[in-house]
Formats: C-alpha cells, structure tokens, sequence
DNA sequence: CAGTATCCCCGATGATACTG
DNA sequence: CAGTATCATCGGGGATACTG
C-alpha cells in the first residue's frame, strides 16, 4: 500500500500503518535479521532470507529506506559494497514483533495440530 | 494464505501465522468493531466497517471462525439473525492491537506530514 | 556485488446479482 | 437478514535476464 508521502495520500488507520510497515511476506523477516545483525551486506540479507529474489529484496529495502525503518550505506569500493542497519525507529517494532511471535506460539499449538516450526529469524528476537 | 489445518501444511513462521489471523485489509478491523460490542449482527458489522462487500466480509468471518478468533450464534427465526462474538483466543489479541496502534501513532507522525485519524474502530480499543 | 528492467501469475479484494 | 455465486480487477510477489 503506498500512502505517497508527497501527496500525503491515503490516510490510513494507525493499525494499516504498522501492517504496511512490517506487514507482507517479507518485512518482518527482514527486520529480524538485521536485529541480529548490527550491520549486514545485500547478499548476506538474501542469504538468509533464503528464497526471495533481487526484484523483490530491491523493492522491499527501498520502501523499508522510505519508512525509515533501515539505513543504508554505500562504500563507493570496488566490488560495490553497501551495507544495511535497522534505524532507531525500526528497532522500536521489535517488541511487537516478539510480541506477535510469543502469541503465536501460544495460540497456534491449539488450532494447528503441529507446532510451529522454530523461525530462524525470529527466534532471535 | 491456508494452512488448511486438516492437511497441516503450510508449515509457517510465528509472525507469519500471527499475521495471517489479524492481517490484511478487514480482520484487525473485525477484531476491533467486535471488541467494543460483545455481540454484533452481521449488518452490523457491515455498517460499521462501511464498504466493505458481502463476498469478502462472509469470506473473512469463515475464515476468523476457523481460526477460532470469533463464535457464530445462529437463530432460527424469521427473519435470520446471526450474532458474532469474540473468542478467548480473539479477545487475547487486542493487546497485541494496541500496541501496534500506539506505536503507528507515535511514529507515523515523523513519516506522514498529518497524523494518523481517529480510527472508529482501533479508538474503542 | 548490488542491484534494474521486464514480464508474468495468482490470490486477495471488489462488484453485482441472486436466494433460503 | 444473512448470506452464496460469479465474474472482474489489481497489485504483491516471483522468474529471468541484464548491468555499472
């Protein structure tokens, strides 16, 4: 959802906001890797990630960069080098997600017959 | 995204699975309409909820039943009358709600020039 | 190495009509 | 009243190829 700053568009409920913000298939796991990591590289990020391509780890930096949930610095090396870290701001939703994630695992035990399976990113919360 | 409990796939993450039950675009807004009214009809939430459609509203009471986040209280009286209501499990996520609702409002404000609205349904919270 | 540029697919959501 | 049935749409996410 893009609630264009410029435009100042698309007012939103607060509860939108945090889910546009660390919402989607891959914010959150970001998030929980760069709070493992002070700072870490582009493709040590997919790495761990696992399965997401550059299309999309490209797009999702970039609105996380827009929402002032990341920072990134560029080292003008040769190779490029550039690397990734959580902003204040984005470390201030890690107790929610660690919230979301004990709830989880306190809930879903009940309604799945398997629990859920230990989160490589989460579990460093 | 099913995790068709029967077949117990989709193995998943903690917040992917917190995500699935109060993401997306209408079931935090059911959880809040519901927390403020101990019983509600179905119109009733449509109202208040204002556009959101019949096809998806059904859809999304199917599925929060499945997950077991609310209760269906039918009538057999003419004409119908069909009465929601929070579960346990349901009500034990509006904390997690409020956080994510305070939270937007005390950072959203830096990001977005305007603040967050009053949210009719996430201010009963 | 750290991305862009394209093209594509599918599932979430919406619109509309109909019904027990 | 409380939905179901269909069809349409839209965008998040993915696949692949290419580049400074």
């Amino acid at each position: 959802m893009k609630y264009d700053l410029k435009l100042g568009k698309e007012i939103m409920c607060p509860i939108e906001y945090g889910l546009d913000i660390f919402g989607g298939k891959w914010k959150s796991r970001i998030i929980c890797v760069l709070s493992s990591n002070k700072v870490i590289r582009y493709n040590e990020i997919k790495k761990e990630l696992g399965n997401i391509t550059d299309a999309v780890l490209a797009a999702m930096l970039k609105e996380m960069i827009a929402d002032e949930m990341i920072i990134r610095t560029q080292y003008n090396e040769i190779p490029p080098r550039v690397e990734y870290a959580l902003t204040e701001k984005g470390k201030s939703v890690l107790p929610i997600l660690q919230c979301i994630c004990q709830w989880s695992r306190e809930h879903s035990a009940e309604a799945l017959d398997t629990k859920l399976p230990a989160c490589i990113s989460c579990d460093q919360l």
